[in-house]
DNA sequence: TGCCCGATTAACT
DNA sequence: GTTAATCGGGCAA
């Protein structure tokens, strides 16, 4: 059986929470998926949210690991990110894409005629599909509606480049599970 | 106050 | 490959 994902898994650091959450079953209520690819991001670099200190928008991350922080994208789409280190270390994990598993029905119908591969490959294409938005911000993640479990087999794990930024994007912080077709975008062959 | 830009997506060519 | 949609944060003035 899988073991619920609780505050000591995500008071480490967080590129060692990211890999870990690979291959992981995030369900928020009824629907949800097995996490296939995050991205780490801690306050000491400048893609980081919180590299420029705690304001409104991201005091969240200022808080307690295992806490829920989402914010809006581009105006339009939510992102989803899992606080984790010691509390006020403003780091946090993004989680990009999932293979659906649970609930397919309702996420189908929250993305419109999106076929499976998207229905939650894509930062804001998982919130859409989930129905998380500000109103989630700040929820605890070992608690409905969130469930986390972790992974009860090994998986092969990939990384790279983070997608999207202009900062730091020399850092290898993206883990994704190696040859998942849900993938947002391929990982580079080496 | 005003301006620029972004951890994105879908619909283009 | 390119671009519009759309809006709050951060910073200059």
């Amino acid at each position: 059986m899988s073991i619920p994902l609780a505050q000591k898994f995500f008071a480490r650091s967080v590129p060692t929470v990211a890999p870990d959450l690979i291959g992981a079953t995030l369900l928020f209520g009824k629907v949800g998926g097995v996490i296939v690819e995050v991205e780490a991001y801690h306050h000491t670099e400048p893609a980081a949210h919180s590299f420029r200190g705690r304001t409104e928008r991201n005091a969240v991350m200022f808080g307690t690991p295992c806490f829920a922080y989402v914010y809006q994208s581009y105006g339009i789409h939510w992102c989803l990110n899992f606080v984790c280190e010691p509390e006020g270390s403003a780091s946090a994990v993004l989680l990009r894409a999932l293979e659906p598993t649970h609930g397919l029905v309702t996420m189908r119908r929250r993305r419109g005629l999106a076929d499976e591969r998207l229905l939650c490959s894509g930062p804001g294409r998982l919130c859409e599909a989930l129905g998380i938005t500000s109103a989630h911000n700040g929820l605890a993640l070992d608690r409905p509606p969130f469930r986390l479990l972790a992974r009860n087999s090994k998986v092969e794990i990939v990384s790279g480049p983070r997608i999207g930024i202009t900062k730091a994007a020399e850092l290898p912080w993206r883990y994704g599970l190696k040859g998942s077709r849900f993938l947002s975008k391929p990982f580079r062959e080496r």
